[in-house]
DNA sequence: TTGGATATCTGTATCGATTCAGTAAGGTTT
DNA sequence: AAACCTTACTGAATCGATACAGATATCCAA
């Protein structure tokens, strides 16, 4: 197999000069029209696909393209409306400034090393990593614009939204209505994969910073109500699994007393509540009050309608992806606003019987 | 800003060639574990981060990455169990042979010729284009191993079902059971986003072979039972929808005489179906039958379960990646196995009142 | 003692483009 | 007619690595 022309190739056989050649395919102003269209012809003629990117890259030092780390393998990663959402608002961004994107699956933290060393990009997005992820010291070792998403790391601009204060929000809104039996179902505390109830010790360890935010959040207004938060039932689903959310919540509702309210984590965890709730004949919100998070699309198609803690995840996409590829110099975090959108899955708890 | 500091920096400040500072990245067997230490230890200390990946592209001739090209915007493509089933497969095999996945969405097909012109990539997957896409040319243009999923591209090996003979097993179930009044949930027929109704002039000259193929065996089946296909109401959902689909269903069912059985091309399509049904008060499969397509996950945990035409979806990603990245030399398509998987959204139709 | 492995390191050519300073021809201005 | 632009094109330097063919030095067997 004869390899590829080259821009060389096809400037010998023209007899021009690469630069003139490389001129017609990049600059058309700085040629006259008709040799410009010898050039293309004869490009095509000969099997010349256009300037190697490669070769390109190297030379302008520009990727081209941005690279996004997740922990998790690709499958569970993108099969997530949040992420999607995310995702949604940095491939906007990337159009518009003619830039890919890089799918960097991090399975096992030795292969990582390579991956992320060998990675042609402008820049990395740091999307959910543990804090203490090797992978970011990886990533920071590139020496290159990195943006992190929910997620505070020494010296990366950050993205996200206050946590603690959105999770306050939720809590208080049941305490409000008058709930004072509740329970939680929380996204990954560590990066272990551990499903199932969490002891006290495991509650104070939190390898996630927005798991650790949430539940100081939900501390933080329980407290207020004089209840403390490590005497709730706490269930952890890792994965943010609406399946293992079912199992999760058929645990909670089991218990006796029953809580009245459940606090989830994300609104994938509430579709699971709503579907266990259903199981166990309880009707929402008579019986039992959801209260989701990050208003997913679905959240308002449910029925019931889900309660929950609306963040702009389309928004923090663009403004992530902003921040790595348009930043003057020095990027700075940014917090986005969240807010507490009421709807059907909450209520009033059922009087005592 | 002082610029990276190169190999060449390091192997100056060193005194040792540029060879044996490459070879302490990349062949420690090559010199003494001293020198490589001690080449390691003065690269921490003047900042170099490893060996340049887009050099180092340029020279070995391997980008390290495959582009995958979708016809829809990030979020649409991701939005899909059935895409994500199959990024998890070609991502197994990725990560086996270390490369990435550069993400390719061709939004308007002018800045598709750049995109696909400047990936630096070793080879393309095409996945679910319009079978005349402009920008399936451009990556031909580009002279790299590609592969195309569940389409025919002239030269260019497949990966893919027989979806004739698949729909055909779906139909031919229904009309075992007993059903005559069918209806059907279409896919994508053209790239154009209609959703609706189908002209019988539109049903003549699909653009996606998948549905195309779809439809031929249902008109297969129902043919061998007398019926003609163009006979039934048809609808288009694009882009795999569940809500268009429960728009669509409603409207389906809401035509006198009701159809007892609707045949729909995908399981997303069938979720449709099946919320409408609850909010019309039928009970499946007692008063309708649904007959999905994919088997995918859901599939089984629905209430009731669906049945469907399991196709291998991981699969289909793992074949794809490694015809595009072990093939030895000449690619050759392949055609994955299906089955019928009868559960329990199908049964005999009612009898007439 | 000599020929041949083995281990360790070097030097040059090369990958395929872009950049930038420069040149020659022709046209304009004053 | 001299001075000055434009337009269209050229050539050498460069981006940052890897491949490959040597070059020494060391050690061992015959």
């Amino acid at each position: 197999m004869p390899r590829h022309p080259t821009l060389q190739d096809l400037a010998k056989q023209l007899g021009v000069s690469r630069t003139t050649v490389s001129n017609a395919f990049n600059r058309p102003d700085q040629l006259s029209e008709e040799l410009r269209e010898r050039i293309l012809s004869a490009a095509r003629k000969l099997g010349y696909t256009g300037p190697n990117p490669v070769a390109r890259m190297l030379r302008t030092g520009r990727a081209g393209a941005v690279g996004l780390l997740f922990s998790e393998p690709l499958t569970y990663a993108f099969d997530d409306p949040t992420t999607l959402a995310f995702l949604q608002g940095v491939g906007q961004v990337c159009a518009r400034v003619q830039s890919s994107l890089l799918i960097l699956p991090v399975v096992d933290n030795a292969n990582a090393v390579q991956t992320i060393q060998q990675a042609a990009v402008d820049g990395f997005i740091i999307y959910c990593l543990p804090d203490d992820s090797p992978v970011v010291a990886q990533v920071l070792e590139r020496r290159l614009p990195v943006v992190a998403v929910d997620q505070a790391i020494q010296g990366v601009p950050t993205v996200g939204i206050d946590d603690r204060q959105a999770a306050r929000l939720a809590a208080e809104h049941l305490l409000a209505l008058g709930h004072r039996r509740l329970g939680v179902l929380a996204l990954d505390l560590q990066a272990d994969d551990h499903f199932g109830p969490v002891a006290k010790e495991r509650r104070m360890t939190p390898n996630y910073r927005v798991t650790a935010q949430r539940l100081k959040g939900y501390e933080e207004a329980l407290g207020a109500a004089g209840i403390d938060l490590h005497s709730l039932p706490l269930w952890e689903c890792p994965g943010n699994d609406s399946g293992r959310a079912l199992e999760a919540a058929r645990n909670l509702l089991d218990t006796h007393p029953r809580p009245t309210g459940l606090l989830a984590m994300s609104d994938r965890l509430a579709l699971g509540v709503l579907e266990a709730a259903r199981e166990r004949g309880l009707e929402v919100p008579r019986d039992l009050s959801v209260v989701g998070f990050d208003d997913i699309a679905l959240a308002s198609q449910l029925t019931p309608t889900l309660t929950t803690i609306h963040q702009p995840l389309v928004e923090k996409g663009v403004v992530t992806a902003e921040l790595l590829l348009e930043g003057t110099g020095e990027a700075t975090s940014r917090q986005l606003e969240v807010q507490l959108v009421v709807r059907d899955s909450s209520g009033p708890p059922p009087t005592e019987g």
